[in-house]
DNA sequence: GTTCTAGAAC
DNA sequence: GTTCTAGAAC
């Protein structure tokens, strides 16, 4: 198993869930690039965006769902969130970053950083119809 | 995805 | 001298 699995078996500890579903899991990103950093990530095995389609329009909206959910249980606001997709991904299974706006963290550390949510290598959920086949 | 680092760029 | 970049990681 290469680092690309980690967030398949980090998913599946009970430590880590911060809230749940039947379809999805809410956990904190191992790096969060600002001080609010998730990730909702389902139980099916859907390894990227780049196997979505319309078929998964009703689970792309349980984790949306649960997005809102996990900012609601953290007594944040939700306006102060952005939540979206990375356009070139490097984790396998597919997963929904839910992040403050702040991006202020010691794990963002360089341009690409920045760069993978704060130009279009961020797929903000609203623009997903373009993801999908 | 991160860490480390040599070589380039400043 | 410090920062930035790109590539390897068995």
């Amino acid at each position: 198993m290469s680092w690309q699995n980690a967030l398949v078996k980090e998913m599946l500890k009970p430590e880590n869930l911060i809230i749940s579903s039947e379809l999805a899991v809410v956990i904190a990103d191992k790096f969060p690039k600002a001080v609010h950093h998730y990730l909702v990530l389902p139980l099916a095995d859907i390894p990227s965006i780049f196997q979505l389609n319309r078929s998964h329009l009703p689970l792309l909206e349980e984790l949306h769902l649960l997005a809102r959910n996990v900012v609601e249980v953290k007594g944040v606001r939700w306006e102060d969130f952005q939540v979206g997709f990375h356009a070139e991904p490097s984790m396998l299974r597919l997963h929904l970053h839910v992040i403050s706006k702040d991006f202020v963290s010691p794990s963002l550390k360089n341009k690409k950083h920045w760069n993978s949510f704060n130009t279009d290598l961020f797929v903000p959920y609203n623009s997903k119809n373009s993801l999908l086949i």
